[in-house]
DNA sequence: CCCTAATTGACTA
DNA sequence: CTAGTCAATTAGGGGG
């Protein structure tokens, strides 16, 4: 897919513009919108990292498809489905913060990539503490507190070292 | 407008 | 060097 490594598991959402001209490779069962250059760099998870030439240099990620110049298309939006959503939810609910496990497991299961996942548990984040602070106030503690699961406990004391593989063994599966 | 997915960049372990 | 976090921001798309 992209420069070496484009792991087959990750990126089912966002290609690159050659890609999106070549209908054979774009079977995605999302929304079939316009797919851009703007996200086609960082759809190669654990592959691309923060500070890679590409992260750094979009442009560079769109070299190989020799067309870098024009083609100013627009960075692509991913509509969830309800039933992502809902899963996702859930699956906030349950913990606010997620381990290796259960993002793959559940990117797996939704069909979308562990970044899309991330990127969501974190926004969702902070939609969460925007409505617990937000919103006058006055009558508060509707909300419960994050729901602090063995997982999340786990993640906020013991982190994420080299191999979180000594910290979740006991990898949560994970609906239905 | 609002909502929120995705980007950027500083920071952390 | 890697891969998470968050804050701030950018931007797509729906609604009115």
């Amino acid at each position: 897919m992209h420069e070496g490594t484009g792991n087959a598991l990750q990126g089912k959402t966002q290609f690159f513009i050659a890609d999106i001209l070549d209908p054979s490779k774009f079977n995605g069962r999302h929304q079939e919108t316009t797919r851009g250059e703007f996200s086609a760099f960082r759809e190669n998870d654990k592959t691309t990292t923060m500070n890679s030439p590409s992260r750094k240099d979009p442009k560079a990620a769109n070299i190989r498809t020799g067309c870098e110049a024009k083609v100013k298309s627009k960075r692509i939006r991913t509509a969830f489905t309800l039933d992502q959503l809902r899963i996702l939810e859930r699956s906030f609910q349950n913990s606010h913060y997620l381990s290796v496990f259960e993002r793959h497991g559940i990117a797996a299961a939704l069909c979308l990539s562990e970044t899309q996942v991330k990127i969501w548990f974190q926004n969702r984040r902070t939609k969460w503490k925007k409505e617990r602070d937000g919103h006058g106030g006055e009558e508060q503690s509707y909300f419960a507190p994050p729901a602090f699961t063995q997982n999340a406990f786990l993640y906020a004391h013991a982190g994420h070292h080299a191999n979180p593989v000594h910290y979740y063994a006991q990898p949560t599966l994970l609906m239905f």
